[in-house]
DNA sequence: TGTACTGTAATAAAAATTAATACAGTTAAA
DNA sequence: TTTAACTGTATTAATTTTTATTACAGTACA
């Protein structure tokens, strides 16, 4: 997203983020579909397509980002084992997590809040 | 720690921790490791040995064993593939990434300072 | 009509996590 | 005083998750 900022008016390749990156193109194309998923960016295929920001980088908070990358799961997270049902603490651990995990990403988001793509881009 | 805190008198043995996390018993005594090292619990060898507090679970807020528990990572991370230092955008992304992760480690430690151990215990 | 893209699926490879095994050392109690 | 039940820790195996690769249909430009 940064990069994307900074070359507000050119159509990015995959290839090119990926490279920026240092990751599989693909990961990014994937990724792409997130981010226009919350209309962050639009992308154009065929030659000389790409992706770029579909608004200001100074509409956009570093929380709207973080919002659509994280996706519905929390930030912490479970146990891939289900704790044990017969346990006192197992059968309620969960749900107890939940609401602190959700107290947390609603932390995380009020301070990405705090600041713009434009303001993180100028940092580069 | 819910469980140590439920049962502050007696000494849990890693099987039994496991049972309730529905884990390995070798990571709960790595785990133990961790949190002996804050002083958070203590433990004992021997027959009739394990685990408990080390002080009271008024006295613990969950901030302090998140802290101990997370370590000194950050809770997001980098990708484990190095950034292109030849891109403008890459060759800063870490160093610009890290007072973010600061930030955000920062914010979740201040939620969590407002629970005690005592407090989320009361939810079993 | 060829070239350079996106979009997406399927599979393979690599990395990280978790489990399992083993065993030395400690303590309590039979 | 010997056995049983623990911690602590290392090593290796299995599993899961992540990332990369390959493939290809569809699109747009020149």
């Amino acid at each position: 997203m940064a990069l994307l900022a900074l070359y507000p008016e050119e159509w990015l390749s995959s290839k090119i983020i990926a490279s920026s990156l240092n990751i599989n193109a693909v990961l990014v194309r994937k990724e792409i579909a997130v981010l226009k998923s919350g209309d962050l960016i639009e992308s154009k295929e065929g030659k000389n397509g790409g992706v770029r920001l579909h608004k200001s980088a100074k509409k956009i908070y570093l929380s709207d980002i973080f919002k659509l990358v994280k996706g519905k799961d929390n930030v912490l997270s479970f146990s891939s084992n289900e704790p044990n049902p017969a346990c006192r603490v197992g059968k309620k651990i969960n749900k107890n997590l939940t609401s602190i995990m959700n107290t947390i990403d609603s932390s995380i988001i009020n301070e990405l809040k705090k600041q713009t793509l434009e303001e993180f881009k100028n940092k580069f």
